[in-house]
DNA sequence: CCGCTGGTTGACTGGCGAATCACCCGCCGG
DNA sequence: CCGGCGGGTGATTCGCCAGTCAACCAGCGG
């Protein structure tokens, strides 16, 4: 644990050491025993601290779980909005957004699992909404079925907006086979099945004949937009 | 259980009066504000009787929960049945079991949004997990998806129980949207498009290219078997 | 060497709400 | 008329846990 002595400056972040620490174990927490079924003391036990420091860095439990989600998921919008904006037709652009996800699963799983089971679905209680949030990332890929219902590739009588809840529907619905164990999550080869099976299904489903056929053409090309920018979290 | 002393024959149900005004009450307060998020006390205030009256009828809340899902839950998984069993193309079955999560919305719609809401996602705590029930729904239909496959109907290479996860995920983003506000529930035609649109898209997304054009001939001849038996609860 | 500052500690408390319990009341059978 | 019983009541109890706080320590500047 302690490397004290750290030369200030250090990477990027400001937020201590200690801080991240602290989110990390609260993620693993919530993943473990849920939100409310775990304490304070649970995190800062995980964690190796004591348990006032959790309030020094976090207002009140709340404040965690707040933070948890808005650190997840931002990263998350942020990765869509960059598939979203960048180029390339629909097809390409659907299986990047379920590459993104999946890719969140795969590098940390816990944290996705919070975000499914504590957040999505929670409770109308809980300040600002964070319904807000999954508005808008389905908001955000309307956009996408917009503009291809404008040059006609999506079947007459879709709804884009609906449409865009479809593809994060099915996303979310995969994952959840993942996070509750319906599925084997440590096959790799399930997840990439999964992946591709998806963003099949909802292309075909969604775009007019003559889109979908070009969609049976293709081919995992590994592609080049694979990179990755190491997933913080 | 002592029932004596009543005359016997009565409304179907063994039940006391009293216990489904409780059970009634409860799926509203839980609606509302959330299962965390209220006390014995709402409920208790909610159905006019005594505080002390709920632990009369059920062990402790976490029962009343539990209660409020089997009631809700062996309904909707018996109608689906119904569907899964009966007559019928699958095309014609699908739109059966999209027909049945629907209605009950219709009927009962702070009942599915505790449903959706406060057990579909719920931690991993509580006693016998509930996801099992899930799970069997999603299995249920699979059996439907398998046959199609053999038949060849299904596209290849796609997984029946994944199809089948699919089309719950549909049902559920698409009533999510509805329980958290996004789109209009008082809006019938709103229900009525949501409806048919995921059932389509679902079709086209999953079935091979020769069932998928029949689908598109497919059109609304206000249905024999929509007879609909008063949704309990 | 002193004292300040800011991260760190963990015992303590205050409130909340689940669950209990002693009591009530109307009914029925003897 | 009595006594027992089952549905019904709501004040009281009791454990839990979020959140506080006084004290502690390490480094640092003076």
């Amino acid at each position: 644990m302690g490397q004290q002595s750290k030369p200030a400056a250090e990477s990027g972040t400001r937020e201590s050491e200690r801080r991240r620490t602290i989110l990390r174990a609260a993620i693993d927490v919530f993943a473990r025993k849920g939100y409310h079924g775990c304490r304070i003391a649970d995190v800062a036990k995980e964690a190796g601290v004591a348990y006032g420091l959790v309030y020094h860095y976090f207002k009140n439990k709340d404040e965690l779980l707040e933070t948890v989600f808005d650190t997840g998921w931002s990263g998350f919008v942020t990765r869509v909005r960059a598939v979203v904006e960048g180029e390339g037709p629909l097809a390409e652009k659907v299986r990047g957004i379920v590459e993104v996800a999946f890719e969140a699963y795969r590098v940390d799983p816990r944290a996705v699992k919070v975000l499914i089971l504590e957040i999505a679905r929670s409770p109308a209680g809980s300040r600002i909404n964070r319904q807000t949030a999954f508005v808008d990332a389905i908001r955000l890929s309307s956009a996408l079925f917009n503009a291809a219902q404008e040059r006609g590739e999506l079947r007459t009588g879709l709804d884009p907006h609906l449409a865009s809840a479809l593809l994060f529907g099915n996303i979310e619905m995969a994952l959840t086979a993942f996070v509750v164990g319906l599925a084997d999550a440590r096959d790799p080869d399930a997840l990439e099945r999964a992946k591709s099976q998806i963003a099949d299904s909802f292309l075909y489903g969604v775009l007019t004949g003559a889109q979908a056929a070009e969609v049976s053409e293709w081919k995992p090309e590994k592609s080049a937009t694979k990179s990755k920018a190491p997933k913080r979290s």
